[in-house]
DNA sequence: GCGGCCGTCAAACGATCGTTTGTTGCAAAC
DNA sequence: GTTTGCAACAAACGATCGTTTGACGGCCGC
């Protein structure tokens, strides 16, 4: 919307508007995850949200129209990052005579970890969670119409991978793997990693928790 | 409360009130079940609920003293049986030397499994794993609180079949298992079962890959 | 310099929220 | 017969919800 007034002197100097350190519609983005994920989406009052965003509260309908596009918006931003990383980490290894499961299932599990490395991150996966707790049917037909086909291809390539599964079967496994998956996603940091061990040994070692419970539970015979 | 004012003429013609076919407190606990099932705990109105249970208003505030203690009240309920029978299926396999990680999976899951058996049932199991996404710490507290020495016991009887994995790595795949179980149980028909297979068999394929699942998760090496 | 547009703002809108109040009907206790 | 206590009810409470409005100021193209 803002860009979009900008549109008739095209490319050059679209700077942006210069006082945009932080533009408004992303500090109400910033906001509104941070506030789904400790209050849920009926709990954040737009009346809390703009005020932690240090935005006028008539903001979010100004920007996003209401608040239920705002909550697609705080998915899509994330989303739209995140299923290009796993598409393309997929890409790299679907079809290929050595792909092995593990593969598959770090192309699907590393790009949702490293988004967990900042604090932001691992709060959207908390709204994720919550998203898929809700079982709400706007949210899954959104969620369904926008990024099924990501979920499609992985099937597709576990389908492969697992020739001697039944479709009913693989369908099972991949469900419960998701559950694990989500819930661990989420219940990030739960488990603490120990004081002498870094950062980035910890996401090594979750990831191979992750990846090795999810081999375990897909190719058990 | 109800009975506490007949308690004075104790035992025989202790009928309840006749009119009470289905009490009023067990209709508002009926109808909260299914309300927060739909719309969760913030979603879900006491004005809608006490529509739907055909009382009045102000009969949640009089019975259970505020949304909150309702709230509490319909875990209580069913949480206090579900976990009754999960505890007396433990019992009867724990410590055994003949016992397996089937045993004792099969005591976790098929209470539940079992509650999830009529549709209220079923749509506790979502509120429940509402309840796990919310992260909220008042709901966490009480379920530790309450129910924290059931999953101490079953997790001691885990280590005690799995002697080859420490302490934070089990822990690990029993956060796992229990994402993938309670993910599975809220999704519970999201798999539909052929109309060619009956309730009872459904349920029993049900069972049998949720524990093969488990089983794979918790033992692989 | 002027007109038009855009983002921000305070203020208010009607609706709905959880909770409280005061009354009524009714059955048990005395 | 009177009193007491419980349960159900309509009505209202103040608070808060998402949304809308209209005014104000700064920046652009002209």
């Amino acid at each position: 919307m803002l860009k979009r007034s900008f549109e008739p002197a095209p490319g050059c100097w679209m700077i942006l508007p210069v006082n945009s350190s932080v533009s408004t519609k992303d500090r109400i983005l910033g906001a509104a995850e941070l506030l789904f994920a400790q209050r849920g989406f009926e709990g954040a009052s737009l009346r809390q949200l703009t005020t932690n965003a240090g935005v006028n509260l008539a903001a979010v309908n100004y920007h996003f129209g209401s608040k239920e596009k705002l909550v697609e918006e705080v998915f899509r931003r994330r989303l739209d990052a995140l299923n290009e990383s796993r598409l393309a980490a997929l890409a790299q290894v679907a079809g290929a005579p050595e792909t092995t499961l593990e593969d598959v299932l770090e192309a699907f599990i590393r790009p949702a970890l490293d988004l967990s490395h900042d604090d932001s991150g691992a709060l959207f996966m908390r709204v994720l969670a919550r998203a898929f707790a809700e079982h709400d049917d706007t949210l899954r037909q959104f969620l369904s119409a926008n990024y099924g086909h990501v979920m499609r291809q992985f099937t597709a390539e576990f389908a492969r991978l697992l020739p001697q599964l039944s479709k009913q079967e693989l369908y099972w496994r991949i469900d419960l793997v998701t559950g694990a998956l989500t819930h661990a996603m989420s219940g990030f940091g739960m488990i603490q990693r120990k004081s002498d061990v870094s950062e980035n040994a910890h996401r090594e070692q979750t990831a191979l928790h992750l990846i090795r419970f999810a081999v375990a539970g897909l190719s058990h015979p």
